[in-house]
DNA sequence: AGGCGTTCTCAGCTGATTCACAGCTGGCTC
DNA sequence: GAGCCAGCTGTGAATCAGCTGAGAACGCCT
C-alpha cells in the first residue's frame, strides 16, 4: 500500500481538494496540492510528482492550459484530469490519447484510485498488481471488467461491478453502509444506506444462485463477503 | 496494554471529557483534553498527539473547522469525530475518506476504543496483526465480525457480541455489573443491571452448550469469563 | 418518440433485537 | 430452618434494521 509516488492535487475548490488530498495520502501517496494553475506550474518544477491530478474547470489558467504548458515545457508527467459533465468531453477525450486520463464528476473515490494507479502502472515500470479478486468459483477480472461463476459470465450494471468489487476487495472484513457509501457512491451522493440495501439486494439475486451464498449481512454492523 | 499512545481529547461538555479521559487514560493512552476548539489547535501543536477525539459541536471553532485548519496547517494527525446523530452526517462522512472515522453520540466506551485502535492501526502502516481473542475453543475474530466454537459459527446480537468481546477482553479479571453496563451500553444508558443479567442468561445459552462453561457468576461481585 | 437499462426513493413487511418486569431458585446469614 | 437477596429465566411489548417490490426519473440507443 505504501507505494510512495508524489501527485500533484490541482483544484480550487477547497473542500474537495481537502478530502483528495486527505483520502489519497490515506492510499499511501505522498500528496501535495494547490488551488490554482500557476502555482501547479510552479510546484511541478519543484515536485517533480509523478502524476497530476488536475481539475479542467478553474479561474486563471485552466486544466488543458496547465497541460499544454508543461507539455510544450517538455514534460512527460502524466495527468488525470477531473472534469463535470458538460465540460468540453471531446477536447478531454482527445488528451486521453496520450498516456492520460480523465474521471468524471462526481465521481467515487474508488474510481479516481483505479484510474491513478492504471496510468502510473502504464506509464512507469510495472507494478504487477493483482487485478483478478477471487472468491470461491466467483471470479472478478478488473483488466477485462468481467465477472464470471465457473465458466459463466454474469452482467452487472456499473453500480454493482463497484459495489462488488468494493466488497471482494474487503473480503474477510466488514465494511459498514457508510464506508460502503464513502468507496462506492459518488463523493457528492447525500443519500442514505438505503440504496445500498437495494444493490445488495440486486447482486444477492445474481450471484447467489442456488445454494451458494458469498454476501452475508451483518446486523447492526454491515455487509461481508465470505468464501462459500 | 501500554501502547503508550497520545491522544488529544476535546469536547466541550465536562462531564463528559472528564470521564473519556479516565477511560481512555486508563486504557493505556497518555490523554490530554481542551474544552474548544482554539485550544485545541494550540495544544496539537505543543503536543503532537498520535489522534484526536473531536467533538463536532462546539461553541466558537467547531470540530470541522478544527480539522480543517490542521489540515489545512498541512498535518495528518487522525481524527476520531463525536456526533450527535442529526448532525451534518454527510459531512461527518465524508470526513471518513481521509482515514478519519466518527463515532455517533451516544456511544459505549468499547466502541470509542475500537474506532481509535482501529484508525491507529490503519494510520500507523499496516495492520498490525488481527484482533483475535480466543478462549478454549471459542474463537472472536474482530476484523470478520464472527464468533466460533470448534468450527461452527455462532449467531450473535450486537449486544450480545459486544459484551462478549468485552468479557473475553477481561478474562480472568471479574467486571462488575456497573463497569459491564459503561463499557457495552450507551454512556448514558439509565437502565440497572437486570439488563446484563438478561443478556448473560442469552450469551450462556449460545455459548455453554453441553458441559463446558465460559461465563461464571462470582455473586456479589460481577462476573467473569474463564478457560473450561 | 418509444423502449430499455440503470439509478435511486419509498413504503410495507418481517423477523430480530432490546429491554422491563415478575415470579422463581438457590445460596448465605442468623 | 427461616428469611433474605442476588441472580436466573420466561413472557411480552415496543422498536428497529434490513429486505423487497413498485415505480419515478433519467439518460441512451434506435
Amino acid at each position: 500500500m505504501t507505494h510512495g509516488k508524489r501527485l500533484l492535487v490541482v483544484d480550487d475548490e477547497e473542500h474537495l481538494r481537502q478530502m483528495l488530498s486527505a483520502a489519497l495520502g490515506f492510499h499511501g501517496f505522498d500528496v501535495t496540492d494547490v488551488d490554482n494553475g500557476s502555482d501547479a506550474i510552479r510546484m511541478h518544477d519543484e515536485l517533480k510528482p509523478d502524476l497530476i491530478v488536475l481539475d479542467v474547470m478553474m479561474p486563471g489558467l485552466d486544466g488543458f492550459e496547465v497541460c499544454r504548458r508543461l507539455r510544450a515545457a517538455g514534460h512527460r508527467t502524466p495527468v488525470v484530469f477531473l472534469t463535470a459533465r458538460s465540460e468540453a468531453e471531446d477536447t478531454v477525450r482527445g488528451l486521453t490519447l496520450g498516456g492520460d486520463d480523465f474521471v468524471r464528476k462526481p465521481f467515487g473515490l474508488d474510481e479516481l484510485v483505479a484510474r491513478i494507479e492504471a496510468v502510473l502502472r502504464r506509464t512507469g515500470e510495472e507494478r504487477a498488481a493483482e487485478v483478478v479478486l477471487r472468491a470461491g468459483d466467483l471470479v472478478l477480472d478488473d483488466g477485462a471488467h468481467q465477472v464470471r461463476r465457473g465458466g459463466d459470465e454474469i452482467q452487472l450494471s456499473p453500480t454493482e461491478y463497484n459495489l462488488l468489487r468494493y466488497l471482494l476487495h474487503n473480503k474477510g472484513r466488514v465494511p459498514s453502509k457508510a464506508q460502503i457509501l464513502d468507496h462506492v457512491w459518488n463523493y457528492d451522493f447525500g443519500g442514505d444506506g438505503g440504496v445500498v440495501e437495494t444493490y445488495i439486494g440486486y447482486l444477492r439475486r445474481k450471484l447467489d444462485t442456488g445454494d451458494t451464498k458469498f454476501i452475508h449481512t451483518v446486523r447492526g454492523v454491515g455487509y461481508t463477503l465470505r468464501e462459500p
